[in-house]
DNA sequence: CAAGATTGATAGATCAATCTTA
DNA sequence: TAAGATTGATCTATCAATCTTG
């Protein structure tokens, strides 16, 4: 890496962990969960039904099974989250998102969204907006790639 | 957060995790480090005499202190650091790399910075790389202005 | 009291091993 | 045997409380 890759990958890796640190914390504070639990909460909200299988959850999530399974224990017994049998695939199991897991989201939502819009998205161009999707279209793409090897 | 915005958003949010963690196991599988083992060696490594102030080191990381005397306490553990007191200022302590750390950054770092470069450098153009440098350090005065307030 | 640093408790992430059903 | 999912052990991160010196 020369200088100015240097440059940029130290400060690309300062960005992101201090502003994943920054959202933490303003979620947990506003509304008392973690960026984890907004992640797995997310998907449920949109999915029809309110259900998901646990593969298709930790799919989305790109999240190994184990994580998934430990997180949703957690959110449990906080009453964000249930789990249902499945009866098509007596191995499978569906997460079902609660009444008090719909409420969580929808008041956690809006000021998680406008801290996003704040400091990533405001006084971002198009032509820098795209630059940034296809960057992480492309990084993803070579992961995808490294992977398999 | 339009729908373009969204998709760039969690685009992003995939691409860092799933780096994060490629990265991590790799560093792991090839050199025994984990990728917070290497962030602390290498300014270890490039500071005079091998040693910083623990609150040097920890501005740097933007760490908090706590977690960077964990971390150096396993580290401690396994040889790669040393801890020694500091003469100016009693309540002080300085992180020295051992030899041992040494030889640990300079076998890991040379295939750590390969990786780094085919999946994130390589076929980015001036224009792109420049975008991505201005909008990492945008989003962090971004943050230091949250910060304050 | 403030600054430098450490500690202990708790929550989260990762890995290998396990259990059940297809 | 493989797929869906869980468990337990271990390592790491975070928070509040503490200790010592300026």
């Amino acid at each position: 890496l020369d200088e100015e890759e240097q440059a940029t990958w130290r400060a690309w890796l300062a960005m992101t962990a201090r502003l994943q640190a920054h959202l933490n914390q303003r979620l947990q504070r506003d509304a008392g969960l973690t960026l984890a639990d907004y992640d797995v909460l997310v998907p449920l909200s949109e999915a029809p039904d309110s259900r998901l299988r646990m593969f298709a959850l930790a799919d989305r999530l790109a999240w190994e099974r184990s994580r998934l399974s430990h997180q949703l224990s957690r959110m449990q017994r906080r009453g964000l989250v249930a789990r249902e049998d499945c009866e098509d695939d007596r191995r499978g199991a569906y997460v079902v998102l609660t009444g008090a897991g719909r409420t969580a989201i929808e008041q956690a939502a809006p000021a998680h969204v406008e801290a996003v819009r704040s400091l990533v998205f405001d006084g971002l161009d198009p032509t820098q907006m795209e630059a940034l999707r296809s960057f992480s279209a492309t990084v993803l793409r070579r992961l995808d790639a490294a992977s398999q090897s």
